[in-house]
DNA sequence: ATGGTTGGTAGCCAA
Protein backbone atom coordinates (compact mmCIF):
# COMPACT_ATOMS: atom_id res chain seq x y z
CA UNK A 1 0.00 0.00 0.00
CA UNK A 2 1.17 3.58 -1.18
CA UNK A 3 0.31 6.14 1.20
CA UNK A 4 1.18 10.22 -0.24
CA UNK A 5 0.97 13.47 2.36
CA UNK A 6 1.40 16.62 0.40
CA UNK A 7 0.67 20.03 0.91
CA UNK A 8 -0.54 21.47 -1.77
CA UNK A 9 -0.94 25.17 -1.39
CA UNK A 10 -4.42 25.62 -2.93
CA UNK A 11 -6.18 22.72 -4.46
CA UNK A 12 -7.72 24.18 -6.90
CA UNK A 13 -4.86 26.50 -8.49
CA UNK A 14 -2.79 23.11 -8.56
CA UNK A 15 -5.13 20.22 -9.19
CA UNK A 16 -2.97 19.50 -12.77
CA UNK A 17 0.14 19.05 -10.84
CA UNK A 18 -1.72 17.04 -8.25
CA UNK A 19 -3.59 14.70 -11.45
CA UNK A 20 0.29 14.16 -12.93
CA UNK A 21 1.58 13.72 -9.26
CA UNK A 22 -1.09 10.77 -9.01
CA UNK A 23 -0.63 9.66 -12.48
CA UNK A 24 3.07 9.09 -11.64
CA UNK A 25 2.99 7.74 -8.45
CA UNK A 26 -0.37 5.84 -8.45
CA UNK A 27 -0.70 6.27 -3.67
CA UNK A 28 -3.41 4.16 -2.45
CA UNK A 29 -4.37 6.67 -0.46
CA UNK A 30 -3.61 10.74 -0.20
CA UNK A 31 -3.87 13.20 2.13
CA UNK A 32 -3.76 16.97 1.27
CA UNK A 33 -3.17 19.85 3.40
CA UNK A 34 -3.87 23.90 2.81
CA UNK A 35 -6.39 22.73 0.07
CA UNK A 36 -7.74 26.86 0.91
CA UNK A 37 -11.04 25.99 -0.79
CA UNK A 38 -14.63 25.38 0.29
CA UNK A 39 -15.99 22.21 0.58
CA UNK A 40 -18.20 23.24 -2.44
CA UNK A 41 -15.80 24.72 -4.34
CA UNK A 42 -13.16 21.14 -4.07
CA UNK A 43 -12.82 19.30 -7.49
CA UNK A 44 -13.93 16.48 -6.27
CA UNK A 45 -14.80 14.86 -10.00
CA UNK A 46 -11.00 14.99 -11.34
CA UNK A 47 -9.63 13.17 -8.63
CA UNK A 48 -12.48 10.64 -8.40
CA UNK A 49 -12.18 10.49 -12.17
CA UNK A 50 -8.38 9.48 -11.30
CA UNK A 51 -9.27 6.88 -9.09
CA UNK A 52 -10.20 8.13 -5.84
CA UNK A 53 -13.63 7.37 -5.30
CA UNK A 54 -13.67 7.19 -1.55
CA UNK A 55 -12.95 10.75 0.18
CA UNK A 56 -13.17 13.14 3.08
CA UNK A 57 -12.48 16.87 3.50
CA UNK A 58 -13.31 19.78 5.13
CA UNK A 59 -11.86 23.30 4.17
CA UNK A 60 -12.60 26.76 4.52
CA UNK A 61 -12.34 30.33 2.34
CA UNK A 62 -9.17 31.72 1.65
CA UNK A 63 -6.46 29.22 4.24
CA UNK A 64 -6.11 26.10 5.71
CA UNK A 65 -8.17 23.16 4.68
CA UNK A 66 -7.36 19.19 4.79
CA UNK A 67 -8.38 16.26 2.73
CA UNK A 68 -8.18 12.84 2.30
CA UNK A 69 -8.65 10.46 -1.10
CA UNK A 70 -8.21 6.96 -1.13
CA UNK A 71 -9.11 4.12 -4.17
CA UNK A 72 -9.47 1.85 -0.62
CA UNK A 73 -12.91 2.09 1.23
CA UNK A 74 -13.17 4.61 3.99
CA UNK A 75 -15.36 4.83 6.82
CA UNK A 76 -15.98 6.74 10.06
CA UNK A 77 -14.43 10.23 9.06
CA UNK A 78 -14.34 12.52 11.79
CA UNK A 79 -13.53 16.47 11.63
CA UNK A 80 -11.72 18.11 14.56
CA UNK A 81 -12.03 21.51 15.45
CA UNK A 82 -9.07 22.35 17.83
CA UNK A 83 -8.03 25.29 20.26
CA UNK A 84 -11.16 26.92 20.23
CA UNK A 85 -11.52 27.44 16.90
CA UNK A 86 -13.07 26.72 13.53
CA UNK A 87 -10.21 25.80 11.49
CA UNK A 88 -9.90 22.96 9.34
CA UNK A 89 -6.80 21.23 10.56
CA UNK A 90 -8.01 18.00 11.38
CA UNK A 91 -9.42 15.19 9.78
CA UNK A 92 -9.36 11.08 10.52
CA UNK A 93 -10.75 8.25 8.68
CA UNK A 94 -10.70 4.21 8.98
CA UNK A 95 -8.71 3.31 5.49
CA UNK A 96 -10.03 -0.86 5.28
CA UNK A 97 -6.91 -2.18 3.16
CA UNK A 98 -7.21 -5.94 2.07
CA UNK A 99 -4.85 -7.63 5.65
CA UNK A 100 -6.30 -4.83 7.88
CA UNK A 101 -8.14 -1.43 8.84
CA UNK A 102 -5.99 1.68 10.31
CA UNK A 103 -6.95 4.96 11.20
CA UNK A 104 -5.61 7.79 9.60
CA UNK A 105 -4.83 11.08 10.67
CA UNK A 106 -4.30 14.38 9.09
CA UNK A 107 -3.36 17.18 10.12
CA UNK A 108 -2.12 20.71 9.50
CA UNK A 109 -0.28 22.16 12.81
CA UNK A 110 -0.37 26.08 12.36
CA UNK A 111 2.86 27.78 11.25
CA UNK A 112 2.94 29.98 14.22
CA UNK A 113 4.24 33.39 12.70
CA UNK A 114 7.29 35.24 12.27
CA UNK A 115 8.18 35.82 16.54
CA UNK A 116 9.03 33.00 18.53
CA UNK A 117 7.60 34.74 21.27
CA UNK A 118 5.26 33.37 23.61
CA UNK A 119 3.24 36.33 24.04
CA UNK A 120 2.72 36.38 19.83
CA UNK A 121 -0.68 34.71 19.42
CA UNK A 122 0.20 32.92 16.32
CA UNK A 123 3.01 31.17 17.97
CA UNK A 124 0.99 30.58 21.63
CA UNK A 125 -1.87 28.98 18.97
CA UNK A 126 1.08 26.77 17.51
CA UNK A 127 2.48 25.93 20.87
CA UNK A 128 -1.77 24.99 22.20
CA UNK A 129 -2.00 23.31 18.87
CA UNK A 130 0.64 20.34 19.69
CA UNK A 131 -0.34 20.81 23.47
CA UNK A 132 -4.01 19.66 22.37
CA UNK A 133 -2.97 17.12 20.05
CA UNK A 134 -0.40 15.55 22.76
CA UNK A 135 -3.32 15.45 25.23
CA UNK A 136 -5.93 14.34 22.72
CA UNK A 137 -3.54 11.24 21.78
CA UNK A 138 -2.80 10.46 25.12
CA UNK A 139 -6.40 10.35 26.01
CA UNK A 140 -8.19 9.29 23.57
CA UNK A 141 -6.01 7.07 21.76
CA UNK A 142 -3.35 5.62 24.08
CA UNK A 143 -4.73 1.67 23.68
CA UNK A 144 -5.44 2.30 19.93
CA UNK A 145 -3.41 0.41 17.61
CA UNK A 146 -2.47 0.90 13.68
CA UNK A 147 -2.76 4.58 13.44
CA UNK A 148 -1.16 6.76 11.05
CA UNK A 149 -0.25 10.31 11.68
CA UNK A 150 0.44 12.38 8.32
CA UNK A 151 0.85 16.15 7.33
CA UNK A 152 2.15 19.35 7.24
CA UNK A 153 3.45 19.67 11.37
CA UNK A 154 5.47 22.44 10.30
CA UNK A 155 8.35 21.19 13.02
CA UNK A 156 12.04 20.29 12.23
CA UNK A 157 12.76 18.07 14.68
CA UNK A 158 15.91 16.93 14.49
CA UNK A 159 19.31 18.78 13.86
CA UNK A 160 19.52 17.41 10.15
CA UNK A 161 16.13 18.37 9.88
CA UNK A 162 17.37 21.77 8.83
CA UNK A 163 19.75 23.17 6.85
CA UNK A 164 21.66 24.89 9.62
CA UNK A 165 20.87 23.83 13.13
CA UNK A 166 22.44 27.06 15.06
CA UNK A 167 20.87 29.30 12.42
CA UNK A 168 17.75 27.91 12.70
CA UNK A 169 17.13 27.96 16.69
CA UNK A 170 15.73 31.30 17.01
CA UNK A 171 13.31 30.48 13.73
CA UNK A 172 9.55 29.64 14.07
CA UNK A 173 9.77 25.87 13.06
CA UNK A 174 12.43 24.33 14.75
CA UNK A 175 13.38 26.56 18.28
CA UNK A 176 13.66 24.09 21.24
CA UNK A 177 10.20 24.73 22.92
CA UNK A 178 8.32 23.48 19.50
CA UNK A 179 10.35 20.91 19.06
CA UNK A 180 10.34 19.77 22.88
CA UNK A 181 6.56 20.34 22.73
CA UNK A 182 6.73 17.92 19.15
CA UNK A 183 8.42 15.41 21.11
CA UNK A 184 6.33 14.82 24.14
CA UNK A 185 3.51 14.77 21.19
CA UNK A 186 5.68 11.83 19.19
CA UNK A 187 6.16 9.88 22.54
CA UNK A 188 2.33 10.48 22.97
CA UNK A 189 1.31 6.75 21.98
CA UNK A 190 4.83 5.62 20.92
CA UNK A 191 4.52 6.50 17.43
CA UNK A 192 7.42 5.76 15.10
CA UNK A 193 8.91 8.27 12.45
CA UNK A 194 8.55 6.56 9.20
CA UNK A 195 10.48 8.70 7.24
CA UNK A 196 13.70 8.75 9.44
CA UNK A 197 13.02 4.93 9.82
CA UNK A 198 14.80 4.74 6.51
CA UNK A 199 17.43 7.74 6.32
CA UNK A 200 19.76 7.70 9.51
CA UNK A 201 19.17 10.96 11.54
CA UNK A 202 23.39 12.15 9.99
CA UNK A 203 21.57 12.95 7.17
CA UNK A 204 19.95 16.55 5.61
CA UNK A 205 16.67 16.09 4.96
CA UNK A 206 14.31 17.93 3.87
CA UNK A 207 10.46 18.72 2.75
CA UNK A 208 10.09 22.29 2.15
CA UNK A 209 11.87 24.95 0.70
CA UNK A 210 11.04 29.07 0.74
CA UNK A 211 9.67 30.65 -2.31
CA UNK A 212 11.94 33.13 -1.14
CA UNK A 213 15.24 31.52 -1.98
CA UNK A 214 16.54 32.73 -5.09
CA UNK A 215 17.96 29.34 -6.34
CA UNK A 216 16.08 26.92 -3.52
CA UNK A 217 17.96 23.78 -5.09
CA UNK A 218 21.02 25.28 -5.59
CA UNK A 219 20.85 26.96 -1.86
CA UNK A 220 19.14 24.21 -0.35
CA UNK A 221 18.30 26.00 2.64
CA UNK A 222 15.11 23.07 3.15
CA UNK A 223 13.47 22.40 6.34
CA UNK A 224 11.50 18.67 7.09
CA UNK A 225 8.26 19.75 8.18
CA UNK A 226 5.97 17.30 6.42
CA UNK A 227 5.90 13.67 8.91
CA UNK A 228 4.51 10.48 8.50
CA UNK A 229 4.08 8.95 11.75
CA UNK A 230 2.81 5.09 12.01
CA UNK A 231 2.22 3.14 15.71
CA UNK A 232 5.28 0.40 16.73
CA UNK A 233 2.43 -2.63 15.55
CA UNK A 234 3.29 -1.25 12.07
CA UNK A 235 6.71 -0.82 12.27
CA UNK A 236 7.39 -3.93 10.25
CA UNK A 237 5.24 -3.16 7.75
CA UNK A 238 7.40 -0.52 6.58
CA UNK A 239 8.75 -1.07 3.51
CA UNK A 240 9.84 2.49 1.98
CA UNK A 241 9.84 6.52 1.65
CA UNK A 242 10.43 8.91 -0.57
CA UNK A 243 10.24 12.42 -0.63
CA UNK A 244 9.73 13.84 -4.00
CA UNK A 245 11.86 16.97 -4.21
CA UNK A 246 11.47 17.04 -8.36
CA UNK A 247 7.82 17.78 -7.13
CA UNK A 248 9.08 21.44 -6.10
CA UNK A 249 11.08 22.04 -9.05
CA UNK A 250 7.23 21.56 -11.23
CA UNK A 251 6.13 24.75 -12.59
CA UNK A 252 4.36 26.51 -10.10
CA UNK A 253 4.72 24.59 -7.33
CA UNK A 254 3.92 24.13 -3.89
CA UNK A 255 6.31 25.25 -1.46
CA UNK A 256 6.42 21.44 -0.20
CA UNK A 257 7.12 18.31 -1.63
CA UNK A 258 5.01 15.40 -1.22
CA UNK A 259 6.15 12.52 1.00
CA UNK A 260 5.47 8.76 0.34
CA UNK A 261 5.65 5.99 2.67
CA UNK A 262 5.30 2.35 1.17
CA UNK A 263 3.92 -0.54 3.21
CA UNK A 264 4.22 -4.52 3.28
C1' DA B 1 20.02 43.78 9.97
C1' DT B 2 17.04 43.36 6.07
C1' DG B 3 14.26 41.72 2.43
C1' DG B 4 13.36 38.34 -0.29
C1' DT B 5 7.93 35.00 -2.75
C1' DT B 6 3.37 33.03 -3.19
C1' DG B 7 -1.88 32.37 -2.79
C1' DG B 8 -6.44 34.07 -1.81
C1' DT B 9 -8.84 37.78 -1.35
C1' DA B 10 -9.97 42.57 -1.64
C1' DG B 11 -7.63 46.89 -0.77
C1' DC B 12 -3.87 43.05 3.25
C1' DC B 13 -3.46 38.57 5.75
C1' DA B 14 -1.34 33.87 6.11
C1' DA B 15 2.37 31.13 5.02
Amino acid sequence: MRLLTWNINSVRLRLDLLTQLLEAQKPDVFCLQETKTPDEFFPVEALVAAGYKHHHFTGMKGYNGVAVFSKLPLSDPQIYRRCGKNDCRHISVKVATKDKTFELHNIYIPAGGYEPDLNSDKFRHKLDFVDELTRWFTQERSAKSSMVVVGDLNIAPLDNDVWDHKKMLNVVSHTPIEVEKFTKFYRSVGWVDGIRHFVPEEEKLYSWWSYRAEDWNGADKGRRLDHIWVTKDLKPALKNQQILRAVRGWQRPSDHAPVILDFK
